[in-house]
DNA sequence: CACGAACCGTACCGTACGGTACGTATATGG
DNA sequence: CCATATACGTACCGTACGGTACGGTTCGTG
């Protein structure tokens, strides 16, 4: 295993505890808990230390995503040799570890941070949000549909197309759905399950389809 | 054809124009754009009447939604009989509407809101988006793959379950994304085809198997 | 020890919002 | 023609936010 984009620190540790604290304002109360005055107070700095080291509210939602981005890390699978079995349990490892991501408290905040401010900011955050926090995990399904691909176990031309029918079957519209505030929408291991399967179903050779259960 | 769930205007003819204003507001600027000084100014009405009308700015929230909702109708299929080429045609035809009805702007600009606000109110926008804007687009869904499974084209024993995967095919991440303010997103129509197909590749019976391409 | 940089806490300023009150105009109905 | 209701426009109030300024304190360094 190895881990990826070590960004050794964009910011100093006291940094890091503000931002952490901004982070839990945030979670706790949503957007409109986060002021400076209230970020300053739960953090035991002046909002002139806020400004001098973010610049302005902006910069200091901005280095939320980034610091909560550095913190995320996905681990890549080595060069492994996979079985269809495998395959499958590793594609259903990925499904529920990504439900499970953008099911998080700060994930959903700072979604619903960023698609607030898409309007005010010309998308800057959400641009933000999808690269720093995206890519990893994207760079992680992609080196595993790759490897299924190698090894003889899916087919697929696009492997961008592959993975885009993935995370639909996997998520569908439970994200939405969470950002929106519905509760209870916690059952995602079945939903993982189901996902998976229709995949394979959909880009599986005969090795792995023949291992599968039969339709109904 | 039939038009449901009339709902004979919920509010006055000048309430209804109050409320388009303030869409407009919402969807050119964004919610902090959406003041009740600017909604007055916008629909030259006064902010006592705002108050009368829709209690507070929640209330106005809420009422956009529903008006918003009131004014978007879809129509169910009759009992027309199917034919393998026929749900696959009404099957796109839905699943570009629906690209078309979630890119929409005031589609997005209210998602947006209800997503900002979800924290504060405990999900009200949120819920009341989902039951009166998403109900009736999931009804037509719904008695399209029901006839599609009567006519002895698809199989599935949970219609919930295989309208959740149809939609996940469909839309994947692109809501988000365009939630998010991600830009050039309109290639919805190919989306829009692969999604069926797949999905068709799914759920299908012999009888369409039989009519589709060879995979690759 | 002395000096300076970084930082904390607080106070402050201008602005803008949600919500209310009031004076006036228009229309409806007897 | 008057009375009442409805609605418009404006002015107003309290509050709370983003951002700045300032005095006091800590801490590292020569």
């Amino acid at each position: 295993m190895s881990v990826d984009t070590a960004e050794p620190s964009e910011f100093s540790p006291r940094q890091n505890a503000v931002l952490e604290q901004a982070l839990r304002l945030l979670v706790d109360g949503g957007e409109k808990a986060l002021t400076t005055s209230g970020v300053a107070r739960a953090a035991n700095c002046s909002k002139e230390s806020l400004y001098k080291w973010f610049g302005d509210r902006d910069g200091l939602l901005s280095a939320m995503i980034a610091y909560q981005a550095s913190k995320v890390r996905t681990f890549e699978r080595n060069g492994e040799r996979l079985t269809a079995a495998s395959l499958h349990d590793h594609v259903v490892i990925f499904a529920r570890d990504l439900l499970e991501v953008l099911a998080g408290d700060v994930s959903l905040a700072l979604n619903r941070l960023a698609i607030g401010q898409s309007h005010r900011d010309g998308s800057k955050l959400g641009k933000l949000l999808l690269e720093r926090g995206r890519r990893q995990i994207d760079r992680r399904a992609m080196a595993l549909i790759d490897s299924g691909k190698r090894a003889g176990l899916l087919r697929f031309a696009d492997a961008d197309e592959a993975y885009h029918t993935l995370y639909g079957l996997v998520v569908s519209d439970l994200h939405v759905r969470m950002l929106l505030g519905e509760p209870g929408l916690k059952d995602t291991a079945r939903q993982a399950e189901k996902a998976v399967t229709a995949f394979l179903r959909l880009y599986g050779t005969e090795k792995v389809l023949a291992e599968m259960p039969a339709l109904g």
